[in-house]
DNA sequence: GCGCTAACCTATTCACTTG
DNA sequence: CAAGTGAATAGGTTAGCGC
């Protein structure tokens, strides 16, 4: 296959620049002092034997090769330590593990990949786990919204309606959030009603900038 | 401002592995 | 052998740099 367009493989002294549009979120890995000035020169491969070629690399007869244990286990423990690849970084593992730079690259990138999508699967289930909460928390507030509608109408039926109605305002509780205002949730807004205001099902991934997730502990680098 | 370059990304392809 | 996995490719976006 002919050159593609240009990629990291060519080994440039360019910084990297962190990715300004959405899912920032997860951009936020550690973009300081990108790849400061330095000068990369192209490494001595396949010294060893040991690193595959892939077939853009061989004529097109070479197929693809598994990462070998070893090769995997020091591109893991280097992915742990920074997520992203600098090119001295990159031009090292090269040399160490007997691999192009380039395939370094494509599995630091490909690493990322599975990252993300593990850290979206995290997020999913804390999501999730908060909307049960709240959903709990609501079930049982209209359970108590039914009971104290029941006692009122019981109340009335003694002829004490005025005082009730001096309570509860104008009229009996008709939904669970004016229930909330007119009972013990007299401080602001309750968080279902909260919830409901901001239109709980539509978080976007931008908001993942925003949104403060509690008792979310981020592994530094999980799967 | 525009083109070039080199990073990044997502989506996809393709080959290997596994049940 | 189909499904899953991972290495590699294709094509798009972004931002720095020089003109």
């Amino acid at each position: 296959m002919e050159e593609q367009k240009a990629m990291d493989w060519h080994y440039t002294t360019k910084p990297f620049l962190p990715h300004p549009d959405t899912l920032g979120f997860f951009y936020n890995y550690n973009n300081n002092n990108r790849y400061p000035g330095v000068e990369m020169k192209e490494a001595t491969m396949l010294e060893t034997g040991e690193g595959s070629i892939p077939a853009m690399y061989n004529g097109g007869k070479e197929k693809k090769k598994r990462l070998t244990s070893n090769q995997l286990e020091l591109l893991e423990r280097s992915f742990q330590e920074e997520i992203k690849l600098d090119p001295e970084r990159k031009m090292k593992l090269s040399r160490e593990l007997g691999l192009q730079p380039r395939q370094i690259a494509v599995w630091f990138q490909n690493r990322r990949t599975r990252w993300k999508t593990k850290q979206l699967e995290h997020l999913y289930d804390v999501l999730k786990h908060q909307y049960d909460v709240i959903s709990s928390e609501k079930q049982k507030l209209q359970e108590e919204v039914m009971k104290l509608k029941a006692m009122l109408s019981k109340e009335q039926g003694f002829g004490t309606y005025s005082r009730y109605q001096e309570i509860s305002g104008v009229e009996t509780v008709e939904s669970t959030s004016e229930g909330l205002r007119g009972s013990n949730k007299g401080q602001g807004k309750s968080k279902i009603e909260q919830v409901a205001d901001e239109g709980f099902c539509c978080l976007s991934v931008e908001d993942y900038n925003t949104v403060s997730v509690p008792f979310c502990q981020w592994p530094v680098a999980p799967y």
